[in-house]
DNA sequence: AGGGATTATCGTCGTTCTGACGATAACACC
DNA sequence: GGTGTTATCGTCAGAACGACGATAATCCCT
């Protein structure tokens, strides 16, 4: 019951080109220098968790506000053994957000950027964390509206479509999410305004306020 | 990013008289000495977050095998303040039992007791420890096989029904329970026996390898 | 101006799932 | 054998869903 040094460890996903996209770092000091990591770091000493997540994503993405997108703690790992500097925990964070521009480099890591999944090896457990990140992501676009939290403040039935087919590797009936997605009540709350772009110009919305849906979307049988 | 100490918290729920319980421990050491707390204590020096959970879950309750129940990670916190004693942070973990003989108390703890829900005032913040492992027990009864974890190996579908009406403090319709449950594939399998008792004797039941349910069982509306 | 391409949105239809509830079965007890 | 009690099976209307046709509203091109 002595000394454990905490961290706290990001899985920023976002939606690019289509596909989910996670941001690593590349480490600029030891261990695994020069290797792929999560981002994240240290626990300051009167800092809470929470806090230091966000922290940590403002350094290394320069996202000032969570209020566009989602931040949740997802799970903390603590194997003995996980990093060679000694008895570190670390508590991971699981972020969604809507694209944005290109991220900064934060101040232990040499380079930040957004890889499209499954990304290359990565350093310490993150592997592991990862995958945990994206199957909690999956799942909770199933019962719950944190979809909407990949889209910017306003946007069209098309894009949230966009993002569900991306993080789940599936394609949806246009027809049948459009009809799900606006009779569930307080998923999304039209703007009244319309975008216009190829095609039929696409009625604009905002995220509703439920968080929970019932009843869940379903998402397709096996893949 | 000093010096943090690492402790592990359980809210183990059990279902009693048709009611949820969790059990509590009365703490016999400073701080709140003599109040009642979720049990738990310090994670030894080379020990992992899960193996301490099961040794916390051993010494309190003198559960050995969680195989009959089910013990998951709930959720960690850290803010600071939150222990008199200094920079304290608590992995919480969320364990689902079948009901057993009386629990036993541990070294710290001069009594450990079930109380149904809502227990009494908790020392530090283990009343929002416990309100979050309530929640993700309600929650994932929804869609998953976890009812089973209160049951013996082997139960009857009126005990699973029993279940979910404490968890989610409802009443549900016995027919269509027992529909929903048989038909579900992978939820349960038959044992091909029977339990008699009063009234037409119920056909035994064993979990099936189902984790997750498509789709899963709607808790009626709003409470 | 008009036709085609493209995407959004609205409807339809048959199937499945759900909630409400009646009917029967299989015991224990008297 | 009758009665009470619980388990299990059926039925039926309404809701939700998957597949897919039809229409609407724009841009682009000629």
């Amino acid at each position: 019951m002595a000394a454990f040094r905490l961290t706290v460890d990001l899985v920023v996903l976002t939606i690019r080109a289509g596909a989910l996209n996670v941001l690593l770092v590349q480490r600029g000091i030891p261990p695994y220098q020069g290797e792929w990591a999560l981002p994240g770091g240290f626990v300051l000493d009167d800092e809470d968790l929470d806090a230091a997540a966000v922290r940590e994503l403002r350094e290394e993405t320069g996202v000032t506000a969570v209020g566009a997108g989602h931040l949740e703690q997802l799970r903390t790992y603590g194997a003995p053994g996980r990093d060679p500097r000694g008895r570190v925990v670390s508590v991971a964070y699981l972020a969604l957000l809507p694209d944005l521009p290109a991220p900064t480099a934060g101040s232990d890591a040499s380079g930040a950027a957004w890889h499209p999944l499954p990304g290359p090896c990565l350093a310490f457990d993150h592997r592991e964390i990862l995958r945990d990140g994206v199957e909690r992501a999956r799942a909770k676009l199933e019962y719950t509206s944190l979809g909407a939290a990949f889209c910017p403040a306003e946007f069209t039935i098309a894009e949230l479509r966009a993002v569900y087919e991306a993080v789940w590797h599936t394609t949806l009936d246009p027809r049948n999410f459009h009809r799900k997605v606006t009779t569930t009540d307080g998923f999304v709350a039209p703007t009244g305004e319309r975008r216009t772009g190829v095609g039929r110009p696409a009625e604009l919305f905002r995220r509703g306020e439920a968080e929970v849906l019932h009843p869940p979307i379903m998402r397709p049988a096996r893949t």
